[in-house]
RNA sequence: GCCGAGGUGGUGAAAUUGGUAGACACGCUAGCUUCAGGUGCUAGUGGGGGAAACCCCGUGGAGGUUCGAGUCCUCUCCUCGGCACCA
């Protein structure tokens, strides 16, 4: 190809991205020799087409894998599909196209749309977790677990749309309607399977103090998610003959304050209190009809009813009512808590409400008076009307109480975390089959290895109301693995965080048919840099986290965590909002790599903020981006012909060496913490600089400042860096070029410039020689006419000299 | 409601982590190039005052620490993310 004089993206792209094909030039070596990157962006779910979102996830990626690359390290960066999932079903419904093809054809236009962007991704690798290749693992994995007794059953609640008789999804829940039909939603308790996640609850919150490459405030929010709290269980006493009623507390000390106890609308406690009480039996039926996710549930209107039936405290032996209230949950801890009014403020509220009693009993250190008419005293403090706890303070009342209870077997301390077990059962259809079969004799049984996997069928006609596998004989009927008798499949599937909770480990062995992983993965395991939303700060992350350690006790790995480091990418706006296909506001990346080639659209996403921070979209930013290459294209073109030379040492060359030396400083810095945005400014400040150049000494200063350029930009312009490296005569493939390093002899100043402030106003600028010391810079300062006039007249107080920067001459009146 | 993050020119942002606020861009203004539109190039561009030199103000708001605060502390307002069946 001769080296045109006009910068055509489209042909040049094309032509770099056929060499790297025909090179294999990212094709990932098992290779345990060499030191190994891994680095992996969060896979997309297959919707159709690519949005900005993705763009900017893979082309932070992608700079990452290829700047570590030019580092010298061997490189994994693999890709594939997040493949199963609710939208294919909409989809489905909507276009009547079963959701497998429709899920497919998507695949292939989004590999498309990643391979024209010009992503270094191991192709042979790639995964799509629909596939029963992908997903035979997990259900063997599933087995596995079972027999070890890290998975079970109980019944939990779904939204339940009573007209289309069916399970909804949260989002498909519009304030508290079905999204479909609008009939107000109820809530369901249906049996499904639980992984026992709060087994690790404890190693899951210790690793996080183990993963300094994880940003603070992801670690912050899954402690606070798995929220480990020590306090006591406390048995109330119900009638002659019946179990107590188990309740959790942080605050053992409020015991002796408690006025009332609250359980959950399907409590049996509840349920027995409703038998002859047909109000309460109304109330109970209301509390059904109410999300099940926990926003909804905060924010609602707390209400409750007296279910008649009394619980005797277990110290003073007091009776006190038990409630049935609308924020008790059933599947979270004992389904009853205990309530103090005084000392807890939504306690306070229902008592309020209700005109149950409110007993102080822990009072302010100091003794000062505590207002209980306008809201709780939530403090710790010391014990008052506590019977033989008074005077203690809250802290040691917490162990004298727990104590007491112990003695008297009526409770114990216990630590208890906000983390709820995993509920992976789904009542839909595309998704991965839960292996189990259901035999009236036997019971719940795994499915044994030779008869995995449990194929999903893909060719389905597809209503939307309820799930086809649950209509279809031929996939439930099935015999007992155990018995031999008539047994049912069962129809339920996954959970999609199933999948994408152990797909970076299987892109380490993706070619292995015999075995869920093999000792690849921990030649790449870690992955050492994974690249994805915030909005994935707790969920997936914590789920991947306790898969990888299910795997490692399982034998199949041998580290501790999936992830050593983390970076937690800022959302894509448009007109200071998400973009998203409601609020109208999308840019579609695809007429955008069209119109300006990857190399732009890759430009401006790294240019526009840095990749934590949410990225405002602007068209007229990407047209600046597209200017910069174009004036690069034009530059070297110019003069390619006349690159070379010795450098000289004129005070312009020196000057313009320095610049650029200390741009290349600055780059190499910013790279080293993944702050493209101003990799980017540096370079274009280079590339300023480079332009301004004439004079003696311009063409070798430009033949060094070029090549620094380019190897800068290739990891963020990958295609165009590639050709003018090339077309410059600098080699063959830039891939393969050493990365520039910084002459620290150009960097070298003669004089600084320090900054003169006068109680700390910038009053002045003076010159002083490189290695002046601070009696000599003080001197200068004094000595300069403009701040004589702002001392004049004053007296020193003091005199601040900040090396290299500034100095301050602190002065008062005279 | 709870947990987490963020508020800096007309716009996106930068600031060596307590040391010249606004680098690098976008936009805008003026000029040159052009038949014209566009492109390209040059200069200017935080606000206010002033012919100018310069001066004052300025990082959501209110206090505080410090020689010095966008950066640290306290309170407060607003926006965004997550809240377990969206992925």
């Amino acid at each position: 190809m001769a080296f045109d004089e006009q910068y055509r993206p489209n042909e040049v792209e094309q032509q770099v991205q056929s060499f790297w094909e025909e090179n294999q030039s990212f094709k990932a070596h098992d290779d345990p020799s060499r030191e190994k990157f891994y680095c992996l962006s969060m896979f997309p779910y297959p919707s159709g087409r690519l949005h900005m979102g993705h763009v900017r996830n893979y082309t932070i990626g992608d700079v990452i894998s290829r700047y570590q690359r030019m580092l010298g390290k061997n490189v994994l960066q693999p890709m594939g599909w997040d493949a199963f999932g609710l939208p294919a079903e909409n989809a489905a419904i909507k276009n009547n196209v079963p959701p497998a093809k429709w899920t497919y054809e998507n695949i292939d236009y989004m590999r498309g749309q990643l391979q024209r962007l010009g992503f270094g991704y191991d192709w042979e690798r790639e995964i799509a977790t629909c596939h029963p290749d992908y997903y035979r693992w997990e259900q063997w994995l599933f087995t596995k677990l079972f027999e070890k007794g890290l998975v079970y059953k109980k019944t939990a609640p779904v939204n339940w749309c009573p007209n289309d008789m069916t399970v909804l999804a949260n989002e498909q829940v519009i304030d508290g309607c079905c999204w479909r039909c609008d009939t107000q939603v109820e809530r369901r308790e249906i049996p499904q399977y639980f992984m026992k996640i709060t087994d690790y609850a404890d190693e899951l919150l210790a690793g996080l103090d183990k993963l300094p490459g994880w940003p603070e405030q992801v670690r912050t929010m899954q402690k606070n998610w798995i929220g480990r709290s020590e306090g006591v269980e406390v048995h109330f006493g119900l009638a002659e003959g019946s179990e107590p009623l188990k309740v959790f507390t942080t605050r053992p000390d409020t015991l002796m304050g408690v006025t009332y106890v609250a359980v959950a609308a399907e409590h049996p406690l509840a349920l027995s209190g409703a038998v002859d009480n047909p109000e309460l039996l109304a109330f109970i039926d209301e509390c059904k009809h109410q999300e099940t996710a926990e926003a909804a549930i905060e924010t609602m209107e707390k209400k409750g009813m007296d279910t008649g039936i009394k619980a005797r405290h277990p110290i003073t032996g007091e009776e006190v009512p038990v409630f049935v209230a609308n924020f008790v949950l059933m599947g979270y801890g004992e389904g009853a808590v205990m309530a103090v009014p005084a000392h807890d403020q939504r306690d306070w509220e229902f008592a309020k409400k209700y005109g149950i009693p409110i007993k102080q009993v822990i009072a302010p250190m100091d003794d000062s008076e505590v207002d209980l008419s306008t809201g709780a005293y939530t403090e710790k403090g010391k014990l008052i009307d506590s019977a033989q706890f008074s005077g203690m303070s809250s802290q040691q009342a917490f162990g004298a109480i727990a104590e007491h209870l112990a003695g008297e077997n009526k409770g114990c301390k216990r630590v208890n975390f906000r983390l709820r077990d995993w509920g992976v059962s789904r009542q839909r259809y595309w998704g991965c089959p839960i292996p189990i079969i259901n035999c009236p004799d036997c019971g719940a049984v795994p499915v044994p290895e030779d008869q995995l996997p449990v194929m999903l069928p893909e060719d389905v006609a597809f209503d939307g109301v309820g799930s086809p596998i649950k209509k279809m004989p031929e996939f439930y009927e099935t015999t007992c693995p155990k018995c031999a008798g008539k047994a049912e499949r069962e129809t339920d599937t996954f959970d999609t965080f199933m999948e994408s909770s152990w797909y970076y480990a299987r892109y380490t062995c993706r070619s292995n048919d015999g075995a869920m992983l093999d000792e690849r993965a921990d030649y790449w395991l870690p992955v050492d840099q994974y690249i994805g939303g915030i909005e994935h700060a707790i969920l997936h992350l914590l789920y991947a986290r306790f898969y990888h350690k299910l795997l490692r006790d399982q034998g199949l790995v041998k580290s501790d965590e999936p992830f050593a480091n983390l970076l937690t990418q800022g959302m894509v706006l448009k007109d200071g909002s998400k973009m998203s296909k409601s609020k109208g506001n999308t840019v579609d990346p695809q007429e955008l790599i069209e119109r300006y080639g990857a190399d732009t659209v890759r430009l401006f996403t790294m240019f526009a903020a840095p990749p934590e921070q949410s990225l405002e979209w602007n068209d007229s930013g990407v047209e600046g981006a597209h200017r910069f290459l174009k004036r690069l294209w034009a530059y070297a073109h110019e003069h390619k012909a006349a690159l070379g030379g010795a450098i000289v040492t004129t005070e312009e060359m020196k000057n313009a060496r320095r610049e650029i030396h200390e741009a290349l400083a600055q780059a190499l810095a910013d790279f080293g913490k993944y702050q493209f945005n101003t990799v980017v400014a540096a370079c274009m400040k280079m590339m300023n600089t480079l332009g301004k150049l004439e004079g003696e000494g311009a063409d070798a200063l430009r033949n060094e400042g070029i090549s620094i350029l380019l190897r800068l930009l290739s990891p963020v312009a990958p295609h165009v860096s590639h050709t003018l490296w090339r077309e410059s005569g600098y080699g063959e493939n830039i891939l393969t070029a050493p990365w520039p390093a910084v002459d620290e002899a150009a960097l070298v100043k003669d004089s600084i410039d320090l900054v003169v402030q006068v109680n700390g106003k910038v009053r002045s600028q003076v010159s002083v020689p490189a290695g002046a010391d601070k009696d000599a810079i003080e001197e200068a300062a004094l000595g300069d006419e403009k701040v004589q006039s702002f001392i004049d007249g004053q007296t020193i107080v003091k005199i601040i000299v900040v090396p290299g920067r500034l100095v301050n001459i602190v002065v008062k009146p005279q």
